[in-house]
Order: structure tokens, then sequence, then C-alpha cells
RNA sequence: GUCCCCAUCGUCUAGAGGCCUAGGACACUGCCCUUUCACGGCGGCGACAGGGGUUCGAAUCCCCUUGGGGACGCCA
């Protein structure tokens, strides 16, 4: 029998990164063994489920690529289904209609924890003969078997047993008829076939209920593996205090999915010292049975690292593909300006976050209108000036435009006027880029080209012999640079 | 409160009784490299929660304590 593995969530947010752990779990469980992945969407709360959390989720996933074999499946589509089976097990004796009030529950349950016992339900429709009036409002419970234990063989947890006395009769279906998460969750892997189940360990407490109903309607329950959850960096439960969740915003915020994947898998899971892995390689190491049994906390650090390995080493088209969309989100027109894989090979040693890469690539494409104060104040003084002006000068006939001779250039430049290096490519960069910061100068001068450079040059100069003139109304460019 | 799960550097982890004076990675830090910022190279700091057992020998097995986390809904 082939493996199937499947990813359940419940469409109300969006697809946080405990969930995408435990889908890349799933997904690399089911390709490892040539199985099938499928997708199903959780929506029975109608109260909560949203159409832009399905989306967002659908998204989620394909930004990280993990596609699915089968689905998405819709709860909401299957409730004739849940209701069907739900009749069966009334039928057979193995369920059964419940009419206690929700005043009546709450206050068992106020009791209950008053005598500092576990809130559960008493069982008192359990046994009820006579229908009372046929249109009383009720739901429905599974008969849970009242002695006895279920014994969970988790492949990430172990052998977990526990007493049927801790469970209650829970209830299966709503007053108004709608399934409840643990029936359609068990509804559903029954008649998916899922084969193991792979999800988050708060749900481990709700397996030997669904367990239970699984043995009612006769089927063999499948593998479970409880994944640890994913901690915030303080060890608290995640959430959105820690910052980044979702996610979206790790797209946003400038990372490669490759990067979050590989983060994600290495939480809880390691192959020997082993840090970077290619989703190949994983899908021939990683094995569900090899995960911890900790919950282990989130460490943005460690995630940028990999996001900067993966900036780094990464094909240049591929990493460029993902800066234009932040390109353009920063409404950066690139198409007037150097190739953006040339800015990917010119930054990517600088760059922790392709955000942080657009942000310093906009004078590839934009002029500025100002100078950061700091570096030109410091910089681009009077005495640079004549330097600088010759440069341009030469600049202007280089040929050909190449890094190598802007470099040669730069160096000859600087010895004609007695500068170190450094003295000269400092001033430059303010002038052509802006800021003090930037690729090696001679390959940003080269990338932002010709016209672009000899502008910025000329209104450098100027700057600068105003500077000793009137050094506080110079600290910006007027004009502006075409 | 009851039940369930968990416990190695700040963080992620290696470790499945002797290979451990506990290894790697991130972070932090010292030096080197260097036209800025970085990248890189070589070092440093830093942990087996505590207590009992079992054993010739325990980070590894057992028990207790402590500390975290989860579940206990007509949420999923």
């Amino acid at each position: 029998m082939s493996i199937r593995t499947r990813f359940a969530p419940s469409p109300t947010g969006y697809l946080h990164v405990g969930g995408a752990r435990t889908a890349l779990y799933s997904w690399l469980f089911a390709r490892k063994h040539g199985g099938v992945f499928i997708l199903r969407i959780e929506d029975t709360d109608l109260e909560r489920s949203t159409t832009e959390s399905v989306d967002a989720i659908l998204e989620s996933m394909a930004w990280l690529g993990l596609n699915y074999d089968e689905g998405p499946f819709y709860q909401t589509q299957r409730f004739a289904r849940y209701r069907a089976v739900a009749e069966q097990l009334i039928q057979e004796g193995k369920a059964y209609r419940c009419y206690c009030s929700k005043e009546r529950l709450e206050a068992l349950r106020a009791e209950q924890t008053a005598n500092k016992e576990k809130p559960r339900y008493d069982g008192l429709c359990r046994e009820l003969q006579g229908t009372p009036a046929a249109d009383a409002p009720a739901v429905i419970r599974f008969k849970n078997p009242q002695h006895g234990e279920v014994v969970i063989d988790d492949r990430i947890k172990g052998r977990v047993v526990i007493k049927n006395s801790e469970l209650d009769d829970l209830i299966i279906a709503r007053s108004d008829g709608s399934p409840t998460y643990n029936f359609t969750v068990v509804v559903d892997d029954w008649d998916m076939q899922v084969t193991h189940v792979i999800r988050g360990d708060d749900h481990l407490n709700n397996t030997p209920r669904q367990i239970n109903i699984l043995k009612a309607l006769g089927a063999e329950p499948p593998v479970y593996a409880h994944v640890p959850m994913i901690l915030g960096s303080d060890g608290q439960r995640l959430s959105k205090r820690h910052g980044a969740v979702s996610v979206m915003q790790y797209r946003e915020d400038g990372f490669l999915p490759e990067a979050l994947l590989n983060y994600l898998v290495r939480l809880g899971w390691s192959h020997g010292d082993q840090e970077i892995f290619s989703m190949d390689e994983l899908v021939d190491l990683f094995d569900i049975s090899d995960v911890n049994r900790a919950a282990s906390a989130f460490n943005t650090e460690k995630l940028l690292w990999l996001n900067q390995h993966y900036i780094k080493t990464g094909d240049t088209a591929h990493v460029a593909q993902h800066l234009a969309w932040h390109m353009q989100r920063l409404n950066i027109d690139t198409s007037q300006g150097p190739d953006l894989a040339d800015v990917v090979i010119a930054q990517r040693e600088r760059c922790k976050t392709l955000v942080e890469m657009a942000q310093n690539s906009r004078y590839f494409y934009q002029d500025f209108a100002v100078y950061d104060e700091k570096a030109a104040t410091k910089n681009l003084k009077p005495e640079i000036a004549d330097a600088l002006a010759d440069l341009g000068g030469m600049l202007e006939n280089l040929s050909p435009w190449t890094t190598e001779a802007v470099h040669q250039l730069i160096n000859e430049v600087a010895e004609r006027h007695a500068l170190a290096m450094g003295k000269l490519a400092q001033p430059l960069r303010i002038a052509v880029t802006g800021t003090a910061v930037s690729p090696p100068i001679d390959a940003t001068v080269q990338l932002i080209g010709r016209q672009r450079v000899l502008n910025r040059i000329n209104k450098a100069v100027q700057y600068a012999r105003n500077l000793a003139t009137n050094p506080v109304s110079s600290l910006t460019v007027k004009d502006g640079l075409t």
C-alpha cells in the first residue's frame, strides 16, 4: 500500500511557520516514499473560516514549492458524508443524541473545575430512553468506550497510553447538524486512505478519541507522528508579538523560500552536523522518525544566516527573479539600468535579505536627491573636487566600459593626484551612490553606467566646491540628478 | 486543577553505556584579509536542570523533584 500523507490546515488565518514545517515534513515523507501528499482545507468552522485565508494558505504553499497531488479538498463540501456516517453510528448504537443545554454543560464544567476535576461530559443522555420532542435541539455524541485504554505508537513520541476513563463522549455533530473537527478528521483520513498522519503535537490529546471513532467505524487507524511545536524566541508559544509568524510575511521581509524551508527542516530534525540541505537531499535523507520530541524555539538570526547563504550561493537568475518582486514593491523600475542578475552578483555578499538588497540597489536605477549627510560631509570636501573632476573627464572616454578598465582608471587618477586608492574611491562612492556603502567601487561604477556616473560626478564636484563657500546650505543637491 | 508530552552551550542541534577533559551551526567576541560595507580564514566564550538509583562505567537506562509546553469547547 503506497504512503499517503496530508496537510490539513484550517483557514482561519495565514499559514504560519509551525504549519509550514508540518506541511514540509508531510511533503518530504510522501516524496521520500514515492507516496501521495494531500491538501485538505478544514473549514467546518463557518464563523472563522475565510476565503482570504484559503488563498493565503494556497499562496504560501505555492511560494514554498510544496505541491500536492490531491486536493485541495474542502470539508464544507462533504457535510452530507459526515452526516451519513454520524447517522450510521447512531443506528449502530455507537453514538447518541444529546439534549443537554449549553447552560447545563457550563454548570457541569464549573462544578467539576471547582472540585479540581477534569471537565468532562457526564454522559447524562447516553442511556436516555425514548425521544424528547422530535424537534428538540440535539447534538450527536460519540459513545466513547468507558473502560480500557488506547495505545498510540507514535513515530515521534513513541508509545503513548491513554485511559478511556480520561475521555468523555465528545460531540461529533452540532445542534445545527454541522460536524465537528474530531469527527471530520476521522472520516476524511479514512475516506482519503491516509496512511500517515503527521501533525502538531497539540493534537496528541485528540488522537485517542479519533482512534476510538476509527475503531467504531471498523477502520484501521493510520500511523501517527506528532511533531513538537515551534516556540517563540523566548520559549513561549509563538505569536505575533514575536515578530513575523506567517510564511507570506517572510516573503515580504526578503527571505528566499529555500532558506525558510532549510531553516524549518533543521528545527527539530538533523542529519549529523549538516546545516545546508537541498530539497533533493532532504527527500533522500529525511525520515519522520528522526524528528526530535522536544519543542524548539524559532531563531531569526539563524534564518538570516541561511538566507544570506542562499542569496550568496544560489543561481543568480533565480535570486534575481525574487529580487525583481521586491524591486517592484519598492516601485523601482528596473527596465532602464543593469541586468538584475548582475546586481545580485555585486550585492549578494552584503545582504541578508532581498529587501535589504532592493533598498541598497536603488541607485542603479534611480537618481537620488540627497546624499547621506555624514558621508558627504566627510568625503566630498573641496580638496577632492579636482581629482573627481579629472576622473569624470577620463571616464567620459573610457573604452571599453568594464570593471577592470574602471578599476585601472581610478588607480591612475588617484596616483596622478597623489591620493591613496581609498581617498578617491570613497568620495567617488558617495558621488555615484549617495552613500558610504556599496559593492566594490569599480563594479558599482560599471553597473550604474556611464551617463549616470558622469552626471553624478558633476553634481558631486559642484557640491564639494560649494562646500568651501557655503557649508550649510549645500548639504543637499538642489537640482536633483538626471 | 486533571491528564498528556518534553528537558545537552543564549538558540538550533550531534550524542542511541565506555570513542565525551561533550562535537557542529547561529549569535557574541579576538586576530588576519580589505578602497566602504561585507564575504572569507584562524582562534575564543559557552551546556549534559537537580537528586536518587542500575552498572566496573551514564549526557545516554530507571525513579522522584523542578522547570517548560499542550489538551481538557456545539474551535480546529
